[in-house]
DNA sequence: CGTGTAGCTTATAAAAGCTACACGGTGCTTTATT
């Protein structure tokens, strides 16, 4: 039932308090979703109004809201936004590790008593048992998760304090939470509503085909030859542009090479100073830096209209990051070129950070440690096991995944009343983490799909999230070389989004159709592409 | 998994070939020193 009074109010509130003139009919509904109580999980890109989505709504409801947000030079920049954007009465505060303990206070003040709407925050500080339950009694009435792909991204190894905040989010009470992320394919959209459990989320995805980038990519047999195309690329086409690169050495190493030809160039990696990334971030931003090479830390935050082209010098992990860094480009609507120079040896990289799966004996361990010993904290559980907090984190998520392990309130990990044997949680884990290394690598195919596409390359990227397009892009290398086939996505044996089943790999979902081929989602082997007219005469697949 | 490099061997002196091995992304936080 549509309430027009809410539209009305949510609308008035952005008028007066944002200074946002109209709203857009999708972001109108989910921020009623969220005034109803409903969960609202948004897949749009930067700069289609994504923090307006919790942003209005925080005015409209009583308590603070929670925004929980990766990096700190990222809370930065949005609480700057909303100070320089809002009305004086949408103060924003942040608690985190640059923050003194007398700040620290001072913000809980500032939220208690009604002076600061919105607390930033990252999962880490959330993982303190103490820390929660500060931010408990400010009894917050909305949760956004910003940059929501970190969950699945980061999660399950690099950052395993993403992995608890659904946890955090029942001990809050379950207030409505709104998940918000650029770009999430559909098992990094399942991975996010999982792990923060959501109940029934709206869930809104804007349009991903991107009319204005065009797209390029090209099969490179040596390096040598990969250097002269960026070359050509650098000398036609005037920057502002981005060169990713796999490694920080490469990052370095490029940026000087670029120099030396006569194209100033800067670079930008996670082992700089603090100081000196700043510094170049700022400068991007204003136009003073032509060309920036840098690894994948240079990315999120970075709102900048005029990038007029994204160049990648090695295959990405997956479509999911190569359409996050190419969605950089044009984001002012003009033309913007994006153009992917791959080696085959690149892949080897991409398996080096996948890492190893876990040792069967230090899930037993631990899973025996929590049965015998019952809740403990997870400093203690450190204590008992020997094992660092990150790996220690990887370990305790899988086990949750297959209920050999809980977490209770006060963050103390617990041993649940029905699990498995040590034994078998680790053999269930063990599993659960192939099943993910699976995923992650066909993931890494489907990158490959698309770099060696002979056709369209839009048909492929969009059917990996899930959207079909039925015609050509008309934007791509291969369109205009007129290799794109016309309106030959439409059909198939198979509707778009049905549930089939495969003799081997199991259920799955098919994404969509380009040339002959379709691209189907299994849920225990991940992405496949297979040929149509072999799956129709062979009947490798049935309806489920 | 692939690349780059140090250091060895070979075989007879200046350089090439081989093997072993290190290295590789993303950031929070906390703590001990200047």
């Amino acid at each position: 039932m549509k309430s027009p009074l809410t539209s009305l109010r949510l609308r008035r509130a952005a008028r007066t308090l944002f200074g946002w003139k109209t709203l857009r009919p999708g972001q109108l509904d989910a921020m009623r979703a969220i005034l109803r109580g409903r969960d609202v999980l948004a897949v749009m890109p930067t700069g289609a109004g994504k923090s307006a989505l919790y942003q209005v709504p925080a005015t409209q409801l009583p308590g603070p809201t929670l925004v929980v947000s990766p990096l700190l030079a990222l809370q930065q920049d949005q609480i700057g936004g909303l100070e320089r954007r809002g009305s004086a009465g949408l103060k924003a505060v942040r608690i985190s590790s640059a923050e003194t303990p007398k700040q620290q206070e001072a913000a809980l003040a500032a939220l208690r008593d009604g002076r600061a709407e919105f607390l930033f925050i990252t999962p880490e500080q959330l993982a303190d048992p103490d820390r929660l339950a500060q931010v408990k009694a400010l009894k917050p009435s909305l949760v956004a998760i910003d940059e929501a792909h970190c969950i699945s991204a980061w999660g399950h190894d690099f950052r395993p304090d993403y992995l608890a905040l659904g946890h955090v989010i029942r001990e809050l009470g379950r207030p409505p939470v709104v998940a918000l992320t650029a770009t999430a394919s559909p098992p990094v959209r399942d991975d996010i509503v999982a792990r923060l459990g959501l109940a029934k989320p709206k869930i809104m995805v804007t349009g991903l085909d991107r009319a204005n980038l065009f797209l390029e990519a090209a099969n490179c047999p040596t390096e040598d030859y990969r250097w002269r195309r960026l070359l050509a690329l650098v000398s036609t086409d005037e920057g502002p542009g981005i060169v990713y690169v796999p490694t920080r050495r490469g990052a370095e190493e490029l940026a000087a090479r670029l120099s030396a030809a006569g194209y100033a160039a800067e670079f930008y990696h996670g082992g700089m100073a603090g100081g000196a990334r700043e510094k170049l971030h700022v400068a991007f931003l204003a136009d003073e830096v032509p060309i920036m090479v840098a690894t994948s830390a240079f990315g999120m935050g970075i709102d900048k209209p005029n990038i007029r082209w994204v160049a990648h010098v090695a295959l990405p992990d997956s479509p999911d990051s190569y359409l996050q860094e190419i969605g950089r480009a044009g984001r002012d609507g003009l033309p913007a070129r994006t153009l992917l120079l791959w080696r085959a040896e690149d892949e080897g990289l991409q398996r080096f950070f996948t890492g190893a799966l876990p040792a069967v004996d230090e899930l037993r361990d631990l899973a025996a440690v929590l049965r015998a010993e019952g809740p403990l904290t997870k400093a203690a559980l450190r204590e008992r096991t020997g094992l660092g907090a990150r790996k220690q984190g990887q370990l305790v998520a899988l086990l949750e995944h297959v209920g050999g392990a809980v977490t209770r309130s006060g963050g103390k990990v617990a041993c649940p009343r029905y699990a498995p044997s040590p034994a078998d949680a680790a053999d269930l884990a063990v599993a659960e983490a192939e099943r993910q290394q699976s995923l992650s690598k066909s993931r890494t195919d489907m990158m490959r799909a698309y770099a060696q596409a002979r056709g369209c390359r839009s048909q492929p990227l969009l059917a990996y999230f899930g959207e079909q397009l039925t015609r050509v892009c008309g934007h791509c290398d291969n369109c205009s070389a007129g290799r794109g086939e016309p309106d030959n996505g439409a059909v198939g044996p198979f509707p778009v989004h049905s549930t089939v089943s495969h003799a081997e790999w199991g259920a799955g979902m098919v994404m969509g159709y380009e040339d002959n081929r379709m691209t189907v989602l299994f849920d225990d082997v991940g992405y496949k592409t297979l040929s149509v007219p072999v799956v129709s005469e062979q009947g490798l697949l049935t309806t489920l």
